[in-house]
DNA sequence: ATTATCTATAGATCTATAGATAATGC
DNA sequence: ATTATCTATAGATCTATAGATAATGC
């Protein structure tokens, strides 16, 4: 039973083909895409897409663009909290950093392959990354100095913290599929994985920050 | 100065593309790359591509056997020395996968963006991969076993552990670029920091392993 | 004789556009 | 009048093959 809007929707045949290019770009990324497939796959003539988006390089630009934003903002969003403890620090980053790819499953292959493996479009995602990370960083390393001189942890670096996170929380599942076949492993549901994962990817950082 | 070979070199054309095509699926994937840029480069008329090789797909599929082929005789060696301590294999273990991606710079990317979003040529990989890493995994077990039973180190699944390695190892290069850039740091030569990752994530899973 | 190579081109896609027609908003 | 949609097709690649010619090994 739908609700008939009054509002007129406007333009559902763009819609439709950004959804259906993004799950295209996504999954086969740009070489491996067709314009008809996400034509037919949007429910719309081929015509349509050159209508509304004139080029496949416009529309993939306008994909990664708005993904790598996506990015940007749920990770690198400074921790609230100016009081809140390392620990706490970094259980929010990696909780965020999780979810976000459990949210995004394919998102970590897209940038792999595609993102910087072209260094023009490597260039626009690090420009983006460059304006916002430090920020975050540098809060980081102030909870780890602070923790340091206090004698609560060692003194380490936060980008290489940051990128021991990255690592195995990317690699949780970009890896899974291979790890859990390789060993037999059954595939519990989702939710129970994350879960597991941010307890035991907590658990590991925080054991290389210990004295 | 050449030698003059009194062995005839056979099928010199046919490594050559090879070792063309090698390069054009690893850093453009199978939908990018191109049988004229493969014969192009490899220097020999496209025709010669069809005349060895049949179709791209053929030489494809040879060269993500070899390059598998590779990877699963480089990492999954049984561990040697029956005596060594934990310590020693895991310090082996994670050399060697470094050392091996090292070498092999393009491969992770090609594997994680080729091999396994496309689920048939994933099934032969994770096959080739299901024969041998139990041998190695089951021997790690035990050592870690012993350890825990004399109070030396904690329980831990054999197969986390190798996830842990293999995440902060691939990652070490794949996101390498990103971080680097990001964060502003100096590319330092290739040996050094092979070196420097070697230590970090020994001490990383050695930290993980305390009891 | 067999093997290797070349030129030329068929055949299959795929992106993009032209131009006509229908729907929509003033 | 403007915006959205359709059909048809141009134009550009790309893979693959046909068929002729040169090189090689007995």
């Amino acid at each position: 039973m739908q609700t008939e809007e009054t509002i007129p929707v406007v333009h559902d045949t763009e819609k439709a083909i950004l959804a259906a290019a993004e799950k295209e770009f996504l999954t086969k990324g740009f070489a491996g895409a067709r314009t008809t497939s996400i034509a037919e796959a949007a429910g719309v003539t081929h015509a349509m897409f050159h209508y509304y988006f004139r080029t496949k390089a416009n529309l993939f630009e306008r994909i990664v663009n708005e993904k790598v934003a996506l990015l940007k903002e749920a990770l690198f969003t400074p921790i609230e909290n100016k009081t809140s403890s390392l620990e706490e620090a970094i259980k929010t980053i990696i909780g965020r950093h999780l979810d976000f790819i459990a949210a995004n499953p394919d998102l970590p292959r897209f940038l792999i392959g595609e993102v910087y493996s072209d260094s023009e479009r490597a260039k626009v995602f690090l420009e983006q990354i460059r304006g916002t990370a430090p920020i975050l960083l540098a809060a980081l390393q102030r909870k780890i100095d602070d923790g340091a001189e206090s004698g609560h942890c060692r003194k380490v670096d936060a980008g290489m913290l940051m990128l021991d996170i990255a690592s195995l929380n990317i690699f949780s599942f970009v890896g899974a599929p291979i790890v859990s076949s390789a060993l037999g492993y059954l595939t519990e549901d989702m939710d129970t994985f994350v879960a597991k994962r941010k307890e035991e990817n907590f658990d590991t950082i925080m054991r290389k920050l210990k004295p």
